[in-house]
DNA sequence: AGACTGAGTCCATATTTGATACTTAGGTAT
DNA sequence: ATACCTAAGTATCAAATATGGACTCAGTCT
């Protein structure tokens, strides 16, 4: 599977390919930023208005979209000397983004932040050895990419409803 | 590392992240769609045209982007009875994003896809076992996820270019 | 009561998108 | 050699989105 052959068409029609789907709600730049944010613990509507310096706008909107679509849920504080109000916490969906969210920072790590030291590494937590997003087979032992391959399932076709 | 803990900031600034960096160049849906066809496979303008249903200027304008970051690259091409043209194909940088998009992919079919059986399947092509995306450390053992911290490094900022 | 603050909304302007039509260049058939 | 065909783009322009600044709102604190 390293390099895929050439095709006229994907394997997969863009109306049942529930990746593309999921592009409709989280594909763009400041939600994805949002995302990145959350992952890293950030909750509020300011904090992540200064920190990724988002328009007021475009924050409201996209945290709504991020709402509808299940990936943050709203709920309530109360900090000392303040009203109470709404802070967006990732729902289970939006946290188990943390997993392609490590990938895709290993990624850009390597091939964007062109040898410089990446600024955090993953270690685990009882050892401290270094860990990596990598393919593995049911059996746990890790698979070098031009081992895989994909399979295709006969179904009938049922389009992804664009969560929207 | 299962939730992180309330943060008012991000460790990483938005500026030192390369992962914010990347999302300038790929996060925005036609972009990722883009890719996602790329990745399997496709490499001719009319094909990603008619697959993604992405208006003409707008299919010019991003693939001369991702060309420009370094994710696809143009190659002649002949086919029997026309004449030469370009081609758009992923170079290593591109190819590489395989995995993340991957995980991306598992992610929803899980929670997009909701129950429905996934239309594609990682399998090994030596033995034909499932596969999937996971953390791993570096003896080679999956990692569950709540084992998983993050190191700070200590470095002295240099910017990310925003490779744009 | 009055100032403060986080969390928004409103509005005018600038940019991007989307749909359709047009252009280009070489290969092929006549 | 001429006319036609096709993939790969450009041009144009109305409609949709994004941007940035000012404005609103509702509890708290003094």
């Amino acid at each position: 599977m390293a390099t895929p052959p050439f095709r006229r068409q994907s394997p997969i029609h863009i109306s049942h390919c529930t990746l593309a789907a999921s592009f409709d709600f989280l594909g763009d730049r400041w939600s994805l930023l949002i995302l990145r944010s959350a992952l890293f613990g950030v909750r509020r509507y300011d904090d992540f208005h200064t920190e990724i310096g988002i328009p007021r706008t475009v924050l409201a909107d996209r945290l709504k979209r991020l709402v509808a679509s299940g990936l943050m849920a709203q709920q309530d504080y109360k900090a000392d000397g303040s009203r109470p109000r709404k802070e967006y916490c990732l729902t289970e969906m939006g946290e188990a983004l943390r997993l392609p969210f490590l990938a895709m920072r290993e990624w850009s790590d390597r091939w964007v932040g062109q040898g410089r030291t990446p600024p955090m590494r993953l270690v685990r937590q009882s050892d401290g050895s270094e860990i990596h997003v990598a393919f593995v087979d049911d059996k746990g032992r890790i698979v070098p990419p031009d081992d895989l391959a994909a399979r295709f399932e006969d179904w009938a076709p049922h389009p992804v409803d664009s969560a929207e």
